[in-house]
DNA sequence: CAGAAAATAGCACGACCGTTCGTTTTATTT
DNA sequence: AAATAAAACGAACGGTCGTGCTATTTTCTG
């Protein structure tokens, strides 16, 4: 055996940590489709092909359940999302791309939503440890979306006087009127509006 | 009695109807903290201080309750955002009154979050004639505001070669932006950006 | 390969869900 | 005031929920 077999994470992960992974990978295809409020341990434990108890042992309480889908949500989405946009140089190229692969899985995932958006409506009245992780989860994301503007500042490409958190702001609207307007009204088009809206956005902070 | 007491719409209403909205008028407010899939008879009873069966009987199904927690809430929608705005001339004023009796609904409110919203996350992925009452309402609202639009426009106040659902589609995106800053995030000053957005988005599509 | 440890199953619990039914109370009408 | 209709109640049903317990099985370790 190596000689660094010791270091957990890089050895080869134990059956728990295997049938963890799968069940909280089925977690969150399940609660892209109902939500995370909507996820139940027993439809969990059907879609795994495991007893109720079973899945439940590796959590410990829903709210923990709830706490790990969370957590691979930002996996996946740090994955598809961010670190392909960071191929892309700084300034807006890379902040375009971070919006495009945004809307990207936001909406033409046809049959899966997104939980930053559907868990802020599920969780905005109930506070507790999985409002705070979701919440601190979104932040993470849109601070990072906010480096990536700010280096556009620097760069010279946005106008120094730019407020990022506003940029942010019409942005986020962007994401949440597709993300309406694709999956709930079905309205065609919105990606094309969606685009739209960002050039605008863009072209409206620009050096003037 | 009077000879127009067979028209039953102006004749005082029933016990049943009564309660009935009584009913319907604290399960809109519950359902704005809870959600519509949040909503339950038992609970809704308790509120009124009714049993569970009486309370069941006004509706027949909790879908249809749910229908009629959608209706009564376009009721004071109308109420509350469309009408007043009505007294603006017509035109970017309206508009503007549209938007920001909108805002308020939405953000001020502290405590009860706009059912259109949590309603589209809940019932995205649920087809059924709850679905379509609450896409067909909000597409009510949508093509009323959409028609204020329309009139700037012909009143030369807008680009004649405005896209009305482009601007419709920015500024639901300011709203639900609004709405999940405000509302989850908590963040401070998310009125302020939305105001600066609206304004912004008007500028661009003004007569150049 | 044996023993320890971890993972999974099975079962039961109390709580709540929407819904049904028969009864009783309240309104309305004659 | 009596007769009729409407409304509200209370109990119960079958179901699902999250969660605890105890076995049993599987995996890991020496």
């Amino acid at each position: 055996m190596s000689d660094l077999s010791h270091i957990t994470e890089l050895s080869k992960p134990n059956k728990g940590q295997q049938t963890k992974a799968v069940i909280v990978e089925a977690a969150l295809s399940l609660a892209s489709h109902v939500g995370l409020e909507g996820l139940s341990i027993g439809a969990l434990a059907d879609a795994c092909k495991m007893s109720k108890s079973g899945v439940f042992a590796h959590f410990g309480s829903r709210e923990e359940l709830q706490i790990s889908v969370i957590k691979e949500y930002f996996r996946v989405f740090e994955l598809e999302v961010f670190h392909p946009a960071l191929k892309q140089p700084r300034g807006l190229k890379r902040v375009t791309g971070l919006f495009e692969n945004w809307m990207k899985r936001v909406a033409v995932e046809l049959d899966s939503g997104c939980i930053f958006i559907s868990g802020a409506v599920d969780f905005d009245d109930r506070p507790g440890p999985v409002q705070d992780a979701l919440a601190q989860t979104v932040r993470v994301w849109l601070s990072a979306m906010k480096r990536s503007i700010t280096q556009a500042k620097e760069l010279g490409q946005l106008d120094p006087k730019t407020d990022e958190d506003q940029i942010i702001f019409e942005i986020h609207g962007l994401i949440l009127a597709l993300h309406y307007d694709a999956r709930f009204l079905k309205n065609p088009g919105s990606i094309t509006r969606a685009h739209k809206g960002f050039d605008q956005i863009i072209q409206n902070y620009q050096v003037s």
